[in-house]
DNA sequence: GGATGGGCCATACGCTCGTATAGCGTACAC
DNA sequence: GTGTACGCTATACGAGCGTATGGCCCATCC
């Protein structure tokens, strides 16, 4: 599938994405768009009237991937199942989404309420594995519930959004399987053990 | 110590940082920044004549901020009492930079280089506390260094980035010193011990 | 007391922005 | 075969952008 088997809506609507998480909204204009798209500026006016509508438009598209991706989530198995197959969704949902990802970190960066609803929906997703976990008696009993959740989801967003100066530091490009498996890997030890050997005596 | 008390070059820069930490260098304006400094936009260009030098002017101050407050870390000190300290440095840059570390972040974020380069200092920080730990067998032999230093900085930099979002899931403003100490402690605990109450059997 | 210089402001130019509007070509309906 | 709807383009306009330029005001110095 090439770009141009696409109709003009859909290239238009994922180069909107792609410029627009890249460069962030403000900075990017409708003619980039156009010109990423492969079509006339006037094209974009034709779908979506104004810039505004556009970025609407974007956020409902991501909305409905985000959904998609986190839609149900196993309640049945173990909490420790239940959270290892969240961090397994999350790396597969960066892995394959990672323009959406990008536009929301971004989005919610610069305010948007959109992306900050999605930021609230993550949250509950992460608060409420922790809470499963702390229900049966696998947390420390002094962890802190929302700065857990809250330290997930910076985790995930920060990460991507710092991309470009998180990349100086590997050795080979973030989204490839071996990078995005060993991010997983480093993620899912802190938050289960912490870096500590031993609890220290404080 | 009000704002008419400092010099207009001080008031500029002030407004500057501030405009580019909160809405980005590319969604500000020179005359945004002179309205926020309450002089005539004729001035900013008077003292740095074209955007660009505001820019670079406003990242060496960043800069000798940061540099001065990561300054004579003590090495004498144990690992474990460094760590702790380190913790209490970041927070407290925190608390008294909160303009210059967002400014930092989102530079970061858009790919600015200078930005890129104090990232890199900071992971070399981070990275050279975690080392001095693992000389000391003080972390488990499996721990991925790069990975945790870098966690550490997106961490710190992805919350503050974040804060819009962060901030609805707090009682009260995250820059208040009660919200700053509990999220020190919370995030203290997440490197130290992780969240399990024992680690699992995997 | 006129000259000098620095802090500060007003105006203008070329450019790009978002947006409004009119028009082109082609495919399908009757 | 004419009408009509649709995918798409071209052009124009007002506003705001970064920047260049010139000048005002007032303190300081000979």
């Amino acid at each position: 599938m090439v770009a141009s088997d696409l109709t003009g809506l859909a290239r238009i609507r994922n180069a909107a994405l792609a410029s627009f998480a890249r460069d962030g909204v403000a900075a990017t204009s409708i003619r980039d768009v156009a010109k990423e798209a492969g079509v006339s500026p006037g094209l974009v006016q034709h779908y979506f009237s104004t810039k505004a509508a556009l970025v609407e438009a974007l956020n409902g598209h991501v909305v409905a991937i985000a959904t998609d991706a986190f839609s149900e989530l196993s309640e049945s198995s173990s909490p420790a199942d239940a959270q290892q197959e969240l961090g397994d969704r999350v790396t597969a949902f960066v892995r394959e989404h990672p323009t959406a990802v990008l536009y929301v970190a971004r989005s919610a960066a610069d305010g948007d309420r959109a992306a900050l609803e999605i930021f609230d929906a993550f949250v509950a997703i992460a608060r409420r594995q922790w809470q499963r976990l702390a229900d049966h008696g696998l947390l420390r009993p002094d962890t802190d519930l929302t700065w857990t959740a809250l330290h997930a989801v910076v985790l995930v967003l920060g990460t991507v959004l710092l991309g470009d100066a998180v990349q100086r530091h590997l050795p080979q490009p973030f989204y490839t399987p071996e990078q995005l498996e060993r991010w997983n890997a480093a993620s899912n030890a802190l938050f289960r053990e912490g870096t500590y050997r031993a609890a220290p005596g404080g």
